[in-house]
DNA sequence: TTGTTAGCGAACACTTTGTTCTCTTTTATT
DNA sequence: AATAAAAGAGAACAAAGTGTTCGCTAACAA
């Protein structure tokens, strides 16, 4: 590949993430994008459609690996198969999220937060039903598998939410416990 | 009130949601609103400020009555002190999301959701807080009280959103029963 | 070295926004 | 019924943003 496209793919990846960081998505403008990446408006619609598109390469670059590397300890360990596991798959995912990608964590807590939300969201309901259906399971038949499933990635998603807007108090441990404490009792 | 404002607001309104069950949010125009409901551009900035300001007044709107009269039954029934309480709260919630609302439902399934998602799921989360400090509360000391807060609103949320994306083909009385299964455990 | 590709920058047509004006209609009040 | 106040219509406007096109330059891989 040309060293071109790839610095300046990055140029604006970084430009855009250093603006989600100060105001909301909709009110950046394609204009202060190529001004703080230091491109010309042609480059940037060689390389997007939008900036819908824009965000929506981020989303997969960001989430990509970390889920990836999560799906790979998740065929490993198992969910939470064995107890007291002391990295569970969403330890390691905390983890993940907490030292390898600051950027990750900055932008689920900017304004535009919601559309990241999906993204992990919906990898993260993938990720889960994997191992549901890796494991034969025999509880809960009155309650069904898609419930729980979502019931799962959804908490996941909402308590590194209040984790973020706590300002990450806790260690990922500390957060791996407490999520364990709400739902190993309906598994 | 002149009944003129109050006929544009509702015309507004309506105009709004109609188009927000076709496209997404950010994809309306303020020309199109103006055009579906039939009034002009200056009266449109006479009552809204922005297309933002008219999203926040929906909002209140559909939110407002809805979380209040389910802080009045939590008020009397409690959150789900009383075992086996056939009116639960989160159960009138959700009968009140189906039946008399139509329109909230249309909206949290909308492409633009997160943004009501958010209103639905601070007003939550305010409901589930009066609560606990009501209720003088004994068990899981080992787990702080905002993480319990926050999962059961965040779970309640993620419930709703998933019984939407099934086309709700669960009653609410049903849903009330999945969700106590995997929320009284850990009370 | 040479053909190819990426990027620049200016200009562009177009859309959307929010405001300002004048004029008409509706409303509440007496 | 008369009237002043308020609300809306409609056109026109500047300003800002979008996405595209052009010709030109610089960097790249072979």
């Amino acid at each position: 590949m040309d060293r071109r496209q790839q610095k300046t793919r990055a140029a604006i990846f970084a430009a855009f993430s250093a603006l989600l960081s100060e105001k909301s998505y909709s009110k950046i403008t394609v204009q202060e994008i190529i001004d703080a990446a230091d491109v010309g408006r042609t480059t940037f619609y060689a390389h997007f459609e939008t900036k819908d598109d824009l965000l929506k390469a981020l989303c997969e670059e960001l989430f990509g690996h970390v889920i990836n590397s999560a799906m790979d300890s998740a065929h490993t360990h198992g969910l939470y198969s064995d107890q007291d596991a002391p990295e569970s798959v969403f330890c390691h995912l905390l983890q993940h999220l907490q030292e390898n990608d600051k950027n990750i964590l900055a932008l689920l807590s900017c304004e535009s937060s919601e559309v990241f939300l999906r993204y992990f969201k919906d990898s993260l309901n993938g990720l889960v039903r994997s191992q549901f259906v890796n494991q034969n399971r025999r509880h809960n038949e009155k309650i069904p598998e898609g419930f729980l499933i979502n019931h799962i990635s959804g908490s996941f998603v909402e308590m590194v939410l209040w984790w973020i807007r706590g300002r990450r108090k806790q260690t990922p441990a500390e957060l791996d416990r407490y999520f364990r404490a709400v739902i190993e009792p309906i598994l």
